[in-house]
DNA sequence: ACTCCGATGGTCT
DNA sequence: GACCATCGGAGTG
């Protein structure tokens, strides 16, 4: 693993984010997610596993019925984040793609912890540092990000996704997505081979 | 390694 | 009242 040090410079600018949002979720991919807490500490990884969720032709996607109270974030401009509670216990961090009113978004999967590890694993409430963040409820439980944080940019010191390794497309992985029903056939996960 | 299953509550019909 | 973009523990091999 290479050398991580966050720089607020090297954060992804809007244009990232308002773009097609199979190509983001494949570009995310390699890309590090920083958080800093008001006491000074930061939590950074990079993120090993997305999926997409698309605005049109995608029965899965939680915008397919419309714009409702839930999912009115993923119907703003790309760079925002949409946090949702599942089976009434966790939360699923997504980072919002494409223009305001279509109703897109990435869902973050999995992440390699890089800073921050101990303040992961206690707010995980785990010591086992090989499942900390793998799975969407514990990224979100590692990073403690709760719908109070829907609507929030990622073009702040303290909340930025930075760009860092540069993984060739032979390295990424494309399947069909994880725990859905509709639209199931439809290949849109995005995975860091090993 | 694997499969099965319960927990638990917001959202929408 | 049904449906969930999940997780981890129990049971089995």
């Amino acid at each position: 693993m290479k050398l991580f040090k966050p720089d607020f410079n090297k954060a992804l600018k809007q244009g990232f984010y308002i773009r097609n949002t199979e190509k983001v979720a494949r570009e995310l991919i390699g890309k590090v997610l920083v958080k800093k807490f008001d006491t000074g500490d930061a939590l950074a990884g990079m993120i090993t596993e997305t999926e997409a969720y698309l605005a049109k032709g995608d029965l899965a996607s939680h915008s397919a019925t419309g714009k409702s109270k839930r999912n009115a974030p993923m119907f703003e401009d790309g760079g925002i984040i949409y946090v949702y509670m599942i089976y009434g216990i966790h939360h699923c961090l997504n980072i919002v793609t494409e223009r305001a009113g279509e109703g897109s978004a990435v869902l973050i999967r999995a992440i390699e912890p890089l800073l921050g590890i101990d303040r992961m694993k206690e707010l995980r409430g785990v010591s086992d540092i090989k499942n900390l963040c793998r799975g969407p409820g514990n990224v979100a439980k590692s990073y403690a990000f709760s719908r109070e944080d829907n609507f929030k940019d990622l073009f702040h010191q303290n909340l930025f996704i930075q760009d860092f390794y540069n993984p060739k497309p032979k390295e990424i992985i494309k399947t069909k997505r994880i725990g859905i029903t509709k639209s199931a056939e439809i290949e849109l996960r995005y995975c860091l081979k090993i």
